[in-house]
DNA sequence: GTCATCATGTAAGCCGTTACATGATTGC
DNA sequence: GCAATCATGTAACGGCTTACATGATGAC
């Protein structure tokens, strides 16, 4: 999860690992966040897998030494042996992602086997998907709730106690929200793909996809 | 969360390994289920702690082999050499609570560091609570999850992209929905509270909690 | 000058999952 | 006899949290 999120958001600017966090926490709620002792690790990792790379110190930084390739980690050691930092400005190390890491994204961001925390991330990226893999993403992920839905339909009800019935019922409110939720996206997904179909309409028309969980409100 | 689980179905019933892992499974869901890799050493640790204790196999097994300690795994090899199990039953370990485990339940319900999921096993097992407890409890919850919204509040509405935006918008939803659920907690706990104050009016009159966050339905 | 915030990292420890290893019972 | 389910554990591994260590900058 760690790695979609910080992917996502390298995919849309350099930033450095401070305010990766604060996004990361913007993005998912400050609780729940990520912390710096899983952050910079996960940074350190995915740099020696060449899917991040730190580029420029971000600041002035004159006479900018050529950075290229994987000497970014050298310069702020070689501007610390020097004297103080390259002038007024901290030592931040600012990453952006690769060719590679961009490749590891679009992995990550059709992974079926993500939990529910990690789906909320893919959502939150998915607009760098094809349409059709948008829908194909969401799709399942209805399929998931349904599953999840009928499961509790076939077992329970025997839930003993008023606040253990209030409990699963608030359970089940949540999954139907969840699954309304789904159906909106699926419904703007489709009408992306409805829409680059007519630019291109080789692929075949769109199939529906029924229920198996009651339609309606259930009281 | 596994400790509070465990202990909250033994107090309701004693139980083995297995049959606590489906209970488990059905209080919380299946997926975000207990494995046995986690179910069976944190009995472990119970027991060691005394928070509860093998009772007997439940089945007829007559000339019990003393199962004391870490020989476990030898045993089952040792049985295998001399021939079958103990008689024709199978070999089940059945769990009950102790004193101790009651006094750790009574504690972990009540405690305020829960994350979500524990919140939802504290509901489960909140009926053996006194009435202000519950009160409480539920009153804390409301309390953090009205943080989150105003949190929700404070930052963000810059959210960029479609999806991004349907995101934010379906949580802050999520949190709506649950601060409803809270509140119907609330009222059912407090008119506990009133029953039982009529019972000893000693205790002091109910005290109204506002909300900082606004009322009504956002669109 | 000191405090809050920015900024980056390391280390210990906990906890949980996955996979492995075993074996019993029941139904077909 | 074979498969599914019941039943209990261990071992390896990974990942996350907490706490620690360090230091710069800016505001008051």
């Amino acid at each position: 999860m760690i790695d979609l999120a910080i992917l996502g958001l390298l995919d849309e600017q350099d930033l450095h690992g401070y305010e990766l966090k604060k996004q990361l926490a913007e993005l998912v709620g400050a609780r729940s966040g990520v912390s710096f002792g899983s952050l910079y690790p996960a940074l350190a990792r995915l740099e020696k897998l060449g899917a991040v790379k730190a580029v420029e110190a971000t600041t002035i930084v004159e006479a900018t030494i050529p950075m290229t390739g994987a000497l970014s980690g050298e310069i702020a050691a070689f501007r610390a042996r020097l004297g103080r930092p390259a002038k007024g400005r901290r030592t931040r190390k600012v990453y952006g992602i690769t060719a590679i890491g961009r490749s590891r994204l679009r992995e990550l961001l059709v992974d079926d086997t993500a939990d529910d925390r990690t789906f909320t991330v893919q959502v939150a990226f998915c607009h760098t998907l094809l349409p059709e893999q948008r829908v194909a993403l969401f799709e399942r992920r209805r399929a998931e709730l349904d599953r999840r839905l009928v499961e509790r339909t076939r077992s329970g009800a025997d839930s003993a106690g008023t606040y253990r019935r209030s409990l699963r019922e608030h359970d089940t409110q949540t999954i139907t929200h969840d699954l309304a939720w789904i159906d909106e996206l699926i419904g703007a997904a489709r009408a992306e793909l409805a829409a680059s179909d007519e630019a291109d309409p080789s692929t075949k028309p769109i199939t529906k996809t029924r229920s198996h969980s009651q339609e309606g409100t259930p009281s």
